[in-house]
DNA sequence: GATGAATGAGCGTTCATTCAT
DNA sequence: AATGAATGAACGCTCATTCAT
């Protein structure tokens, strides 16, 4: 309501809203109760719903002001003046950074939305596809440009691009693959490096 | 008692499998009651009781039958004499035709297990990961034969493999791209291309 | 059926009864499943019901059984020609090695009957009422006879007998007292004694 | 909020527990639901699990609440300088004015809890035996001082105590014998009577 | 805003019993 | 006689949501 010091109301509904980023990660939607926030951010079993209409609002919400940053930084990174490797490598670096600034809210996002394709993924459908989008149109571009081959379908490419960053980042979750600062540095390079060269040896030629 | 084409006691238990793939394709494992099952298969409600142990236990038959299929064709592919991408190309196809075969069934597999992290995706982990394994042993023999270029991890390859493919069925399962024939011989032999070549155009330099 | 030596039938009912004790004996009634019972009498499930109604047909039998051998005890005893005390003593000795020779079978009989006052105990309270009146007949024919004080209520002895020999049982069954032969030699005297004579030393009188 | 004879919140849980002993005497533990206990509270269904864990902690509860003031009551009676038999006196008539102060609630305990061995008897039993040890050490005591004959064991006594009092309460609450107030007053002093003194004439001798 | 008591629909599972063979 | 598959009613418990204060 103010955007200055002040604390009281949306202190508390923050602190929902991070209490059940912490729960979610650590017990899954599926598997946490309204309780289980409420008590997490230290408030009574009530207050949850005096600041969000249910449980699955809470997540909504979760998604939503995560995603649109993504979205936003997908289409600024679209609009600049960059070779399509380049703008697919910033998308890429924006999620990894996503997921390292906040791994818990990035888990949950991905395991409980852009990936439950029976619940919050059919719901957000369009959040999500329009994320993919972007994805496509700079391949499209490319391919326009004599960049990248035209064979490509590039909405296929869009999904690839987030089926394989999103496996990275449940590898790194679930403690698959290594997750250290410099696993995270060459990752997102290594997506796009695959995608853009491929894996085998050109030099033989 | 009879001969020749007897059914008999494993076909109800069948029954109740493959109404399971339905009913679990149709509204996902979670908003399937086991009255569903029972419905769908047209036996008795405690007869799944009396084959499965619990619904959970269903859902583990589905995958399993269906995943070890998968596992026994990546091996065999593995033992092979083929080049990498050839390998890479066989395990494309083979998950694409198993989704071809039995798209429900599939359906199930990768939205409710597979990349279910949360609920039968941890249970089945090891399983999960026996796959992707077989990826990066090709990917590594590919390195150490000179063929695939060394910089990349080969366990990211695995992952980054399952991720794309995955993420194409569900494409084709939601309804994101078309799911015709031929985009189902061209989808394979895309991806593999794509890895292996990369998106970029090389004619040029 | 036969008396003989032949087996078939009969042989299969009796396995199924005897099962059913150690089964009860074991589980108690209410935790044991027909399932349990004709695994632990290596018969078909179906055979169970074969032979008796339910599974409550089970117990009843078994409690008629072996109820009847006390009814019949009791009377016989009742009928002779000794004193009262050594009436009783004589139906505590009963008692006393029924559970000897059978310590199952009484166990499931106290437990699950004859102090089951919700479930058993109240259909068979005819026949338990029974072996409680032999006990009054006992005590009002001694106090007839100026054996014993009339101020006590036969009837109300009847049940200060029983009670007190099946919580002794109880005790045995569950371990709370030793359960060695000579303790069952004492045991029935000592309540017969006690009874009788009460546990106040009169000759300092 | 309120003062003076604020009712409140423990209002409802009291409700339910005494529901729940009304229910449970006149139906039996096992033959009672949940949803029988909330209505008879006249309260909802999940109130009940607001309160309580199972359906087996209010079960707990009622017999906690109430087995407690026994053995308080039992302690202050040893503790007393009174001689053995006024003890036991004391001890019986603590048990019979708790049945005509609440007939249903012992009802329960003793039928459900007590003289229940394989389910809440044995969760319990340590609770019991304690009652039942507090009359083996006033028995052994009288032994000691001479009051009381040393052949008997006291433990045994204990026992025969607990089991002829729970079978006389048994016999009015499943009206075997009369329960008219004068048999309230007779059947205590007649269990320790008979228990001290035995049921033969002493005067003979 | 804040609290937590109150509500009740929903569901997985059990298991005695029946029945076809 | 013997088998075990088939049936389905019953019930304890969960938990999102509402509501009175």
């Amino acid at each position: 309501m103010a955007d200055g010091v002040r604390v009281a109301p949306a202190d508390k509904r923050r602190a929902i809203l991070d209490a059940a980023i912490r729960v979610f990660a650590r017990q899954g939607y599926h598997s946490t109760r309204v309780a289980d926030i409420a008590d997490e951010a230290g408030v009574a079993y009530g207050l949850v719903y005096h600041y969000f209409r249910s449980k699955e609002a809470v997540m909504t919400e979760l998604f939503t002001e995560r995603w649109s940053l993504l979205l936003d930084a997908s289409d600024a990174l679209y609009e600049r003046d960059l070779r399509p490797r380049e703008k697919l490598a910033g998308i890429a670096r924006f999620i990894i950074d996503s997921y390292r600034h906040d791994p818990e809210l990035m888990k949950v996002i991905i395991v409980e939305v852009t990936r439950a394709a029976n619940s919050f993924g059919a719901t957000h459908l369009p959040e999500i596809r329009r994320a993919y989008d972007v994805v496509s149109r700079i391949v499209a571009d490319g391919q326009r440009d004599g960049v990248f081959r035209a064979e490509v379908d590039p909405d296929f490419v869009g999904m690839w691009f987030y089926g394989a960053i999103e496996q990275l980042l449940s590898g790194w979750v679930f403690g698959l693959i290594p997750a250290t600062d410099e696993e995270f540095e060459r990752a997102g390079a290594m997506v796009v490096e695959t995608l853009c060269c491929g894996l085998e040896r050109h030099d033989r030629a």
